[in-house]
DNA sequence: TGTACATCAGTGAACGCGCGTTCACTGATGTAC
DNA sequence: TGTACATCAGTGAACGCGCGTTCACTGATGTAC
């Protein structure tokens, strides 16, 4: 967030204004909470360069929200791996790859809808389905899961977590007519329900 | 689909224009795919209405999609209601009503987005949520569910029916990537599980 | 029964705006000779 | 070492467009007298 003006790429570097135009997309969306405001001319003003500037590095709007697009399926996908990751245990380890993946959901609600609004998006989002069915797997190995079908529950429990990072954070608010409703809680019996974990539902840490 | 061009109402009869905004902009909306398609000029050339004659029934563009969500909202709850009261059978009920609301956000995907992304969603939602407590109430009382906490559990399986409600058609397609995905017998295992229902998976009517 | 008038449903023309995109340009920097 | 030139990153001005909204209006219909 530095305030100092812009200075022009040297030589080669050109390339590098393709990250900063990417980077600028996603603050627009994430602070505007609203796919709408994601405009070519937004942009050149979030990245502060001209419109124009933008075509020397995409061949149309179309094609930053493309960028953008790929560029969160990523993250969101690195976020999953490096949470699971931190675990050992099996079960530790599915109940942090979800929790990483609602987190993200509710921590970028406008692009994580923009994501899954899109049509194209399958072939980025499979990415984090085979990572939760690898982490099903694990728990199936160590005896961990009864499921007889780890391919359909996989899909179960990534449709629930779906709905569960779709419901950001104005909901839960306006959700208070329907009593406190525990979030972390309830993801947590998600992932023992569909996944069919053996285990009681200990809560997850974090 | 009349072609006929429209006659002015006669004179006392000024208030069934608004209703002829709401139901423009609604196919406007459900035809389109995109709630960016939910223009002011856009649902007076669907109504065959010249834009300035909305606002003789609506303040803003704001009124008349609060309009349309309000509509929207009350086809959904009473397409679960109808679905759920020709069934006898308190499980039969539950899964008819269920399968009626996702139903609802297949048929029509882009209205249903826009109905969970306003923020102001939850007041009008709330009447799906009592009616999906009241079914697991039914399943409770005649002893085919085994649920501990059944608000709980109706936030549990209303978030993953909102996830399954989403996904909708082209989704459906792209994932051939996942193997073929039986819609409508994940739902039917989401109700079984997180209803905590205690009849074997038997699939759904319809 | 006739007529002036108020009411009502709806319109055509115009406005200012932000948008995506195109165009010819500027001016710094590296390279050929 | 000097200089002409190509390359490159980025810009300012302009375009046409559809948008939301405002305004003064039109013309049919009911009502008062």
């Amino acid at each position: 967030m530095t305030t100092s003006i812009r200075n022009r790429n040297p030589r080669g570097a050109g390339e590098h204004l393709r990250f900063e135009i990417i980077e600028a997309a996603i603050t627009l969306i994430d602070a505007a909470n609203d796919a709408a405001a994601l405009t070519l001319r937004g942009v050149a003003r979030q990245a502060q360069i001209s419109a124009p500037s933008i075509y020397r590095h995409f061949s149309d709007l179309d094609a930053v929200i493309t960028a953008v697009l790929a560029r969160s399926f990523e993250q969101l996908t690195q976020a999953l791996a490096v949470a699971a990751d931190g675990q050992r245990a099996p079960v530790a380890r599915l109940l942090a790859g979800c929790r990483a993946y609602v987190d993200f959901g509710w921590a970028h609600p406008a692009r994580y809808r923009l994501m899954f609004a899109a049509s194209g998006y399958a072939a980025d989002a499979v990415a984090t389905f085979t990572l939760i069915e690898q982490a099903i797997g694990r728990c199936l190995a160590a005896g961990a899961s009864a499921s007889t079908d780890p391919h359909a529950d996989t899909y179960l429990l990534w449709v629930a977590m779906h709905g569960l990072a779709t419901l950001d954070k104005p909901a839960r608010s306006d959700y208070l007519r329907l009593g406190p409703i525990d979030r972390p809680a309830a993801l947590t019996a998600l992932v023992h329900r569909l996944a069919r974990i053996t285990a009681p539902e200990t809560p997850a840490a974090g």
